[in-house]
DNA sequence: TAGTGGTCTAGACCACGTG
DNA sequence: ACGTGGTCTAGACCACTAC
């Protein structure tokens, strides 16, 4: 078979193979570098160029005098790369999540659309109130496609020993590796309004979240709204 | 002079140092790596690592057979990096900028903060209305530190060719490489509502967005107030 | 001490854009 | 044809981690 591209490419292509199929699981080291060199005959440098695509893109870690890890979803990295609410001054909250409601439904259209399954497809529905500092400040819908998640019931969700994303990624092999995002002005309605503990018509911060994993391929649909009154939406763009 | 840690990063400070002095100038090319090599008397992979890291900050340009190009700002560029507001569906719009005021004033404590200026310090106050696809949809107050901006003039403001930033970048040598931005809902006061044709109380999304240059100082504060009934805020964090 | 990733070299050749 | 950036090699040595 000819070689369409770059090597590196091709190698690239040949390691997020073997991380789709879950041959290296989150958290484990990947063979070392001079390994890989050898097992697929071309030069270090090669395998290297290939490594730095992934770390790129958050999908591999490197530590020097260690070895290469697969990202694993941590409290930490939540924090760090997924969630983006801030308090107005002083350093960033971890969200203390209480389940709402969990239940099963048919896709809509345009959540079909945006999750690129069917229309009718079964979908899971769970909502959650986040509170920051003690107080609840936003409200997250959440739509997961039930074909990739597999057998994933109230109590399991409940389970779950660390964050929501590491759940998705150690019981069913889904990794989040980035978000899309759009934002809007909304007021809140009755219900948000009671959740939140401000005033009906008060203005909050609505947040479309697509979450993807490799490929680009969509795995979560998340809408959530947010109390600004004292927490923010930070954005920072073309971090160095 | 000792060299404290990695080559290329030295290499990098050096490149950014000739680009400070504005040595090379926006839009034009810098010279050829292997010139580059040779003048520095090291390695052209160790230049091309230097180079790499530069134009992942946006800061520089490759292009393969031509050169490698000071990154300059023009409406592409606006558009793709710097502006995310969107259509609710269909493609990005290049939005109409309308000078509502202009003025000096001393600078508050807080944006003095933010600035990195002393409070009482001399800023320059602009005021924009923007419009998408015909109608205001957003509204910006920018604030300034008057240093960096000398003979700054409304007429000099209105007569500007291009983008606010490509003015900047032309006329004062002030590139703005990355923004950082926070957002909150806030409701539309009087005038607010009278500027953006909507109720006052509606909702509104306030983007405070700090531009920086290089080596991350502030150099322009600006507070957007935005409608987004048909419009969103689009934020793709680590897109490859 | 052994193994890992990080840096740097000196070159060859390829792909692309321009004249 | 020439000059540019892009890829790839084969190796040396450094910096760090773990044992």
């Amino acid at each position: 078979m000819p070689l369409a591209g770059p090597l590196y490419k091709d190698v690239k292509r040949q390691l997020m193979e073997v991380l789709t199929r879950g041959e290296w699981k989150a958290g484990e080291a990947i063979p070392a570098e001079r390994r890989l060199a050898e097992r697929y005959g071309i030069s270090i440098g090669t395998v290297r160029k290939a490594i730095d695509e992934l770390v790129g893109e958050n999908i591999l870690i490197r530590q020097q005098g260690r070895g290469t890890y697969v990202a694993s979803h941590n409290r930490d990295r939540l924090l760090f790369y997924f969630f983006h609410i801030v308090p107005e001054q002083g350093p960033k909250e971890y969200p203390q999540v209480r389940l709402l409601s969990f239940g099963r439904a048919k896709a809509e259209r345009t959540a079909a659309e945006r999750l690129q399954i069917e229309p009718g497809d079964a979908v899971l529905r769970i909502r959650n109130a986040l509170s920051l500092g003690g107080t609840p400040v936003m409200i997250d819908d959440i739509t997961l496609p039930a074909a990739r998640f597999p057998g994933l019931t109230e109590r399991r969700f409940r389970a779950r020993p660390s964050t929501i994303y590491n759940l998705y990624q150690e019981a069913f092999g889904v990794s989040v590796v980035r978000t899309s995002e759009r934002l809007r002005a909304v007021v809140a309605d009755e219900e948000a309004a009671a959740l939140l503990g401000i005033a009906q018509g008060a203005p909050l911060l609505q947040i479309r979240r697509l979450a993807l994993t490799y490929n680009d391929a969509p795995v979560e649909l998340r809408i959530s709204l947010v109390n600004t009154a004292r927490y923010e939406y930070f954005s920072d763009i073309g971090r160095s």
